[in-house]
RNA sequence: AGGCACGUACGUCAAUGGUAGACGGCUUCCCUUACAAGGAAGAGGUUGGGGGUUCGAAUCCCUCCGUGCCUACCA
C-alpha cells in the first residue's frame, strides 16, 4: 500500500529535463496480464529513478474505450440478463448502458495497477471517451477532413457480418484454412468450348462480371474479347486480359467478382466491370443472386451452386486446398468483402512526414534498434486506412447531412448548422475506429488542442514502452498524428518488450487457456520478487520460469533478514550519510571497500538503467546485496556491531551498517518499492530526501538515487586478496570434510609487505571466517608436509596444518587439477603470442595484456609444481 | 511466398570482435546466535551443423538445419 501510493509533493528544483511517459492505454474492458505487468514494471522502475534523480516527473495513467470489445461485452450482457439486443434500447439508451457498465465494472485493471505498486499520477487519469479526448478527436477529424486528408469514398472493406461493422486490414487475422478448391466450366458463347476457372468461393459466381486471363497466355490467346455465358444466371460476360492473373495457378484462367474480393474490385476498376452484389451485410444472398438463391447463407449458396454445376455437367472437379481465411480479430466470424461507403484517411502525406524524421533525425529511436527498419517498411507500404465502423460505441462521426445530402463536417453541431445554414441535419452514425483516438493520446491526454502547460512541459514525452505488435496499430500513428498537429515526435524513444511466453515457448492467449495470471504470482511470491523476474526480461522473449520468480522472492527474504539483522544491533544507532565519506584513512578495509562497492554499483545502476539495459541493472543489485552486502560486509561488521560493550567504535559500526542499508534500499527501491519502503519507514537516523523534494513527506521514494562517487581500487584489490584466502581455506575444509566445530591453524606465507599488513589488521576476521585457532602470517612459509596449500598468488602461499588428515594421494590431485586448468589457458595464450601476426595487428595494450597474464600462469603453474614436489 | 529475429550449461537467460558468465537445478558437508526461502564448497560448455572474413569469432559474412514472429492480392 505504501509504496503503490504516490503521494509526494512537486519537486521544488525544476531545472532537471522532465520525465514523461504517457501508459499505452489499457482496454477498458481489460484485466491485468503478463504483457501489462510487463510494461508496468519497465515504465515504473524508468519513473521511480527519474524521480529520485530529481526529475520532474509525469507517468500518466488511462483507458481506452476499445470499441469493439466493449461494445460486444455490454451486448452479451444485455442478452443474458435482459433477452435484448442493442436495437431494442436504442442508440441513445445503448451508449448509455456502456457508460453504466464502464462506470461499474469497468477499468478493474487500475485496481490491479495499484497492486503493482505503478507510481502513476492518477489526479491526470485518462479516458478516450471522455469531452476533452473526444474534443481534441473532432478537431483532428476536421482540420484532416478540411485538407482533403479525410474523405468519404465508396470502397470495397473488410466486413463483419457478426459485427455488423467494417475493420481495417490490422484488425483481421488471416488464418491457414483446409478447404476445396472448385473447377467450374463456364460455357463460351457461340462455342463448344468451355473456359475453366478455379475458386475457394463458388457462390460468388453469382455476382461475376468477367473471365480474366494473362494477356500473354497463348492457351486462351484466341478467347479474349470473347462472352462467357454465366451458369445460373441469364448474363454474358466478358474474358478480359489482367496482367494479375498467374498462369501457373489453377487453369490460368480466373473469375472476377468485383463486388466480393478485393483483387478483383481492383481488375474491375481497370476494366471498368461492373459490379453485381449477390451478398449482403448478413452474409445471405440478395435479390441480384437470382431468385432460387436469394435469402440463402453464403454457405447454403455455395452448396446449391455447387450441385447445381454438378447437375448441369459443369463441375470439373473439387480438390482439397489449403488457404488463408480473414477472420474478424475479434469475434472470428470470417470477414465478407463488400463494397460500402465508409470513411477514410489517405496516409500518404502523413507517412512521408514520418519518414522523413527517420531519414532525417533517426526518430524515435527504437530500442531494440531491429525495430526501426520494421517500423519504416511497414510506413513505405502504407495504404489509405478505413476509419469509420459501423458500431453505436465510440466517437461519433463528426459529420452532418443536409436533406439535400451535403456534407457538413464541424466540431459540433451547432458549428455544422452555421455552416450548413439550416438545422435539419442528421449526423453520420458511424462511429470512428478506436485506434484514431488512440493516435492523439501523447498530447490528447496533455491538454490539446489547447496550449496548456502540461503539454508544453511534457510533450514530446520521454518514452514509449510498449509491445510489438501494436508498432502499426498504434506507435506509427501516434508519430504521424504527432507531427502533423504538434510538428514534434510524441516520443523520444521508443521501446519494445519482449513477450512472456508459456513453459512451452508459445504465446499465452485466452483461447489457448495456458496464461499465467500476474496476480496470482503476486498472491504467491510478492509484487516485488514478480517485477524483478519481470524487469530482466527486457527486450528478450523468454518463457515463463517460476523457478525464477522463487527465486527473486529468496532474495526478497534475503534483504528482510539482513536489514533484521542490521535493527536488531541498532540500539544507540542510526543513519549517518556523513559516515559513509571516504576520506577517514583510519576506516577498516571492509567500511573503505563496502563504500567503493556502494559507488560502483550506483555507477552501474545508473548507467544500466538510463541504457535501459534492465537485465544488467537486476544482476548489479542481486549481487551487491547478496555477495558483498550480506555475504561480506555483514559478516565482516559482526565482530563490532555485535560486541556486548557499549562503546563508540560499535556505535559508529552499527550506523555505518545501517547507513549502507539505507542506501542499498535506495538502490533497490524502483525495482523493490514494497519492500524498501517497508524496511526504509523503520531505519532511524537521518534520512534526507532529494533536495528537490525536502518538504515532502519522508518515503524512499523521494531519496536521491545514489550516484557514483570514487572508487577505491586498493581496497578492493585488498578485499579481493581476503576473500580469496578465506575462500581457499574453506576450500579446503570442505575438501577434507572438516567439521565446522573443528579448529584449524591457517599458515601464510606473503612476501609484499603491504598485503602482510593487511592481513595481520584482520587476523580477527580471517580466524572467524575460516573457523580458524591459530593465524600465523610470515614473510615465507615453513609448514609441514601433512598439510593441505594453495596459491594465493604466484608467489604467496597458503597452508593448513592437519596432521593424520592429509590424504596425500588426494591432495596431489587436487593440486594437479588446479595445475591443469592453468595449463589450459597458458597453451591458449602461448599460441596466440607465438601468432607473429598477432604481435603485429593486434592493439599494443592487448599483447600487453597477454604476454603478463602468460607470467602470471606461468609462475603460478611452477609455483604448484614446487608444492606437489613437496608432497611426494 | 517474402521479411525480421532467435538457436549458448539440465532449465531460463547474460556476455562493446579479445580468458564464455549469472540464477535456478544437481553433488558433498552444515539446523554456525539475520536468514534452511539459509551457509560453505563443487561438478557441469568444441556457443545448432558446415564454410568464410580476421592476429583473434558466441559475436561479422555465406550456407544448411531447427524455432518463433511479422507482412502478403495467388483465385
Amino acid at each position: 500500500e505504501a509504496a503503490g501510493a504516490f503521494r509526494c509533493g512537486r519537486p521544488e528544483r525544476r531545472d532537471a529535463r522532465p520525465f514523461c511517459i504517457v501508459i499505452p492505454p489499457p482496454n477498458v474492458t481489460g484485466s491485468l496480464h503478463m504483457g501489462h505487468a510487463l510494461q508496468h514494471a519497465l515504465m515504473d522502475v524508468m519513473t521511480r529513478h527519474k524521480r529520485m534523480t530529481g526529475h520532474r516527473t509525469l507517468w500518466l495513467p488511462g483507458m481506452d474505450h476499445a470499441g469493439i470489445s466493449t461494445q460486444l461485452m455490454v451486448v452479451r450482457a444485455l442478452k443474458k440478463e435482459e433477452g435484448k439486443t442493442r436495437h431494442d434500447l436504442g442508440r441513445e439508451q445503448f451508449v448509455e448502458r456502456v457508460w453504466k457498465w464502464k462506470r461499474e465494472s469497468g477499468g478493474q485493471i487500475t485496481v490491479q495497477m495499484r497492486r503493482e505498486g505503478a507510481s502513476v499520477d492518477w489526479s491526470r487519469e485518462k479516458f478516450t471517451m471522455n469531452e476533452d479526448l473526444s474534443r481534441a478527436v473532432r478537431e483532428v477529424f476536421v482540420r484532416l477532413y478540411d485538407e482533403g486528408w479525410i474523405y468519404r469514398g465508396n470502397r470495397i472493406v473488410n466486413w463483419c457480418p457478426q459485427d455488423q461493422t467494417v475493420l481495417s486490414d490490422l484488425e483481421v487475422d488471416k488464418l491457414p484454412q483446409a478447404g476445396k478448391l472448385y473447377y467450374l466450366q463456364y460455357p463460351i458463347k457461340n462455342s463448344d468450348r468451355r473456359i475453366t476457372v478455379a475458386t475457394t468461393r463458388p457462390e460468388t459466381m453469382l455476382g461475376d462480371t468477367a473471365v480474366a486471363v494473362n494477356p500473354n497466355d497463348e492457351r486462351y490467346a484466341d478467347l479474349k474479347g470473347q462472352t462467357v455465358l454465366l451458369p445460373l444466371t441469364d448474363r454474358e460476360i466478358p474474358i478480359i486480359a489482367d496482367d494479375f492473373v498467374d498462369p501457373q495457378f489453377g487453369t490460368g484462367a480466373v473469375k472476377v467478382t468485383p463486388a466480393h474480393d478485393p483483387n478483383d474490385y481492383d481488375m474491375g476498376q481497370r476494366h471498368e466491370l461492373p459490379q453485381v452484389v449477390v451478398i449482403d451485410q448478413h452474409a445471405k444472398m440478395t435479390a441480384d443472386a437470382g431468385e432460387r438463391f436469394a435469402g440463402l447463407d453464403r454457405y447454403q449458396a455455395r452448396e446449391k451452386v455447387v450441385a447445381e454445376f454438378e447437375s448441369l455437367g459443369l463441375l470439373e472437379k473439387v480438390v482439397d486446398y489449403e488457404f488463408s481465411i480473414s477472420k474478424c480479430e475479434r469475434c472470428k466470424t470470417v470477414i465478407e468483402p463488400l463494397i460500402s461507403t465508409q470513411w477514410f484517411m489517405k496516409m500518404d502525406q502523413m507517412r512521408d512526414l514520418a519518414l522523413d524524421l527517420m531519414a532525417r533525425e533517426k526518430k524515435p529511436r527504437f530500442i531494440p534498434e531491429t525495430y526501426e527498419k520494421v517500423y519504416t517498411n511497414w510506413l513505405e507500404n502504407l495504404r489509405d486506412w478505413t476509419i469509420s465502423r459501423q458500431l453505436w460505441w465510440g466517437h461519433q462521426i463528426p459529420a452532418w447531412y443536409t436533406p439535400s445530402g451535403e456534407v457538413i463536417v464541424a466540431r459540433s453541431e451547432e458549428e455544422a448548422r452555421e455552416k450548413a445554414g439550416t438545422s435539419e441535419l442528421t449526423q453520420d452514425q458511424d462511429v470512428l475506429d478506436t485506434w484514431f483516438s488512440s493516435a492523439l493520446w501523447p498530447f490528447s491526454t496533455l491538454g490539446w488542442p489547447d496550449e496548456t502547460k502540461d503539454l508544453e512541459t511534457f510533450y514530446p514525452t520521454s518514452v514509449l514502452v510498449t509491445a510489438r505488435d501494436i508498432i502499426f496499430l498504434w506507435v506509427s500513428r501516434m508519430v504521424m498524428a504527432g507531427l502533423k498537429f504538434i510538428g514534434k515526435e510524441p516520443f523520444a524513444d521508443v521501446y519494445i518488450t519482449g513477450t512472456v511466453l508459456d513453459a512451452h515457448g508459445q504465446r499465452m492467449a485466452k483461447m489457448k487457456a495456458n496464461g499465467v495470471d500476474p496476480l496470482d504470482v503476486f498472491d504467491k511470491f510478492g509484487v516485488d520478487a514478480t517485477r524483478l523476474t519481470l524487469a530482466q526480461v527486457g527486450t528478450t522473449d523468454t518463457r515463463w520460469n517460476e523457478k525464477q520468480v522463487e527465486s527473486y522472492r529468496n532474495f526478497a527474504n534475503k534483504i528482510w533478514n539482513a536489514a533484521r539483522f542490521c535493527l536488531l544491533y541498532s540500539e544507540g544507532a542510526g543513519v549517518k550519510p556523513e559516515l559513509l565519506q571516504t576520506n577517514d584513512t583510519q576506516l577498516a578495509l571492509h567500511d573503505r571497500w563496502i563504500i567503493s562497492r556502494l559507488n560502483k554499483t550506483a555507477r552501474d545502476m545508473n548507467a544500466a538503467l538510463n541504457a535501459y539495459e534492465f537485465h544488467a541493472a537486476v544482476q548489479t543489485l542481486y549481487h551487491f546485496f547478496w555477495d558483498d552486502f550480506c555475504d561480506w560486509y555483514i559478516e565482516l561488521t559482526k565482530a563490532d556491531v555485535t560486541s556486548d560493550t557499549d562503546s563508540p567504535q560499535r556505535t559508529e559500526a552499527r550506523s555505518r551498517l545501517l547507513t549502507v542499508l539505507e542506501q542499498a534500499l535506495r538502490l533497490l527501491h524502483p525495482f523493490m518499492p514494497y519492500i524498501t519502503e517497508e524496511l526504509w519507514q523503520r531505519l532511524p537516523g537521518e534520512k534526507p530526501l532529494h533536495s528537490a523534494y525536502k518538504t515532502a513527506e519522508p518515503t524512499v521514494m523521494l531519496t536521491a538515487y545514489p550516484q557514483a562517487g570514487a572508487i577505491d581500487e586498493t581496497s578492493e584489490a585488498e578485499m579481493s586478496m581476503l576473500i580469496t584466502l578465506v575462500s581457499g581455506v574453506r576450500n579446503i575444509r570442505s575438501e577434507h570434510n572438516l567439521k565446522p566445530s573443528d579448529r584449524i591453524a591457517v599458515l601464510i606465507g606473503i612476501q609484499s609487505a603491504n598485503l602482510r599488513k593487511v592481513f595481520e589488521d584482520n587476523t580477527d576476521q580471517i580466524a572467524r571466517l575460516t573457523g580458524a585457532s591459530t593465524i600465523d602470517i610470515s614473510a615465507s612459509l615453513t609448514a609441514p608436509k601433512a598439510a593441505a596449500k594453495f596459491l594465493l598468488t604466484s608467489t604467496d602461499e597458503v597452508a593448513v596444518p592437519l596432521e593424520g588428515l592429509v590424504d596425500f594421494g588426494e591432495e596431489t590431485k587436487r593440486l594437479q587439477k588446479k595445475k591443469e586448468k592453468l595449463q589450459g589457458e597458458e597453451a591458449k595464450l602461448q599460441a596466440q603470442l607465438a601468432n607473429p601476426d598477432f604481435a603485429v595487428r593486434a592493439p599494443a595494450d592487448k599483447v600487453e595484456q597477454a604476454k603478463n597474464r602468460l607470467d602470471e600462469v606461468r609462475l603460478h603453474i611452477k609455483a604448484l609444481d614446487q608444492l606437489i614436489e613437496n608432497l611426494q
